[in-house]
DNA sequence: TCTATTGTTCGATTATAATCGAACAAGGAA
DNA sequence: TTCCTTGTTCGATTATAATCGAACAATAGA
């Protein structure tokens, strides 16, 4: 736990980031991110518990999505939106731009 | 098998889509197509079984990316470019600019 | 009509991922 | 040190998806 793995721009996948941002769930922690700034985990109460809520940011980190920076106990994420423009440009501004419109997540589990 | 289900562009969802195009082989699909425009489903032997191609044939025609023509005993697929286009705006370009860089899928599958 | 071609669907298996309680780890404060 | 807070990890369960052979369906041609 002392450091968590963080891809370089170099590493990051094209398939392994779209899946990441495939789950109603981690969009809709993108767009509070993406809304409000950085976040400290606990900030974002998403009505799951935080094992589940534990995962999902993994899934986001390792994949190249989000930056978890340590400080004291708690963890603060943000979007790596440098690092994404880079590797992948106008792919962030897309998913960001619909999660403005609606959420992104709405009845996309049937 | 008469009628195949298409999305209308109102119905395409973000992470459905963005769950569609996360898997290595639906990219190699949409590379093709990409490079090549509409092609029979047969023409691209993809060295995976007739069945497994028409799973993900399907799980890309469902999410509104591609549109499955019929002529005959054949079906056509393309890329549903407009739609996709009109409906998130940005975000057929930038991964198909991925693809057009590597195959999207190199290493995506450890 | 018989046969070949093209592709879907079925059904079973395997693989991968989501979920979440409980235990654990690391600080910070009393 | 003890307790509280924050978050991760573990382990088990459930859910979802990928895979692929075999059967089926539709059409075209001999």
């Amino acid at each position: 736990m002392r450091t968590l793995y963080h891809p370089s721009v170099a590493e990051m996948n094209l398939s392994t980031v779209l899946y990441a941002l495939s789950d109603p769930i981690r969009l809709s922690i993108l767009k509070r991110l993406a809304e409000n700034g950085e976040q400290s985990c606990s900030s974002l109460d998403m009505s799951v518990p935080k094992s589940t809520l534990s995962h999902h940011f993994k899934v986001l980190r390792e994949s190249g999505v989000i930056n978890t920076r340590i400080e004291g106990t708690q963890r603060y994420i943000s979007i790596r939106y440098n690092d994404l423009n880079t590797r992948f440009p106008g792919l962030l501004d897309a998913v960001l731009k619909e999660l403005k419109r609606t959420d992104g997540a709405q009845e996309a589990k049937k």
